[in-house]
DNA sequence: ATGACTCCCAGTGGGAGA
């Protein structure tokens, strides 16, 4: 079974490079990030003649999530139950015997920011449901753009990244945080290129260069830990004419 | 260098992303 998750930066834009990314990676199940739709304009029949069933969760301009998967979703929960929130952020189905958790994290903007306390309380909200979730569903995985660079090696510069939004002391905490829930950081179960990023920033030939952030993340729980295979980050689709800033990850497990 | 690029909604500019 493979699973993977994409930020695209925009479905609207990007809709045509997902179903051709799709064409060349069947995977099984897929999460998306930063739709900027809200749901009536979802393109959900593109979707599904791609041969997809989906669940959205959206919003106007900014955020917004969705599931996709070959065989249907149940119990799909659309953000994190008892934590309001106005922003579209989360979406869960449970496909085949796995809990698919997709997550949009904050990014946070600045650690004096507003938008800093809220991606700290909602991280805190977000833990403590996968907590309960993993006591439910033994086998779950939880991807997506995390907005956090786990580590240095996660990083281009660590220097001049020291402290920084993705890459602060709190931010890294909390990442461990999951990690201790008994999740685990599928990218890191196999020797991986050196300077392996997920997202590289628009400006400044940031991609040409490989400059870049490992902020797009699959953890999976200690039940599915040995079933991993591989886990690699797909770096085509950021060479396409107007690309997401976002390369998508994919795991493949074992049966 | 509080920049750069891209997207969105706006409306002939500005916020947000990371």
């Amino acid at each position: 079974m493979k699973l993977a998750t994409w930020n695209v930066n925009s479905l609207a834009v990007r809709l045509p490079q997902l179903l051709d990314w799709l064409a060349a990676n069947p995977v099984d199940a897929m999460v998306l990030q930063e739709t900027k739709l809200t749901d009536d304009k979802f393109p959900h029949a593109a979707i599904e003649s791609a041969g997809y069933l989906v669940q959205w969760f959206g919003q106007k301009t900014y955020n917004g999530v969705a599931l996709l998967s070959r065989s249907p979703a149940a119990d799909v929960v659309k953000n994190i139950p008892g934590h309001a929130d106005e922003q579209a952020r989360v979406i869960a189905g449970t496909v085949s015997d796995l809990r698919v958790i997709g997550a949009y994290f904050p990014n946070g903007q600045a650690p004096d920011s507003d938008k800093f306390q809220y991606k700290l309380q909602w991280m805190t909200a977000l833990r403590e449901w996968v907590r309960s979730q993993l006591a439910l569903y033994p086998k779950l995985i939880l991807l997506g753009d995390f907005n956090i660079a786990p580590e240095d090696r996660d990083v281009h510069d660590p220097v001049a990244w020291m402290d920084q939004i993705h890459c602060t002391p709190q931010e890294r905490a909390h990442f461990r945080g999951l990690v201790e829930l008994g999740l685990c950081d599928a990218f890191r179960l196999f020797e991986q290129p050196p300077k392996s990023w997920s997202w590289w920033d628009y400006r400044n030939l940031a991609f040409r260069k490989n400059q870049g952030l490992r902020i797009d993340h699959i953890l999976v729980s200690e039940a599915l830990r040995g079933k991993v295979s591989a886990c690699a980050i797909d770096k085509l689709p950021r060479k396409n004419e107007r690309p997401s800033d976002h390369a998508p990850v994919i795991v493949e497990l074992a049966d």
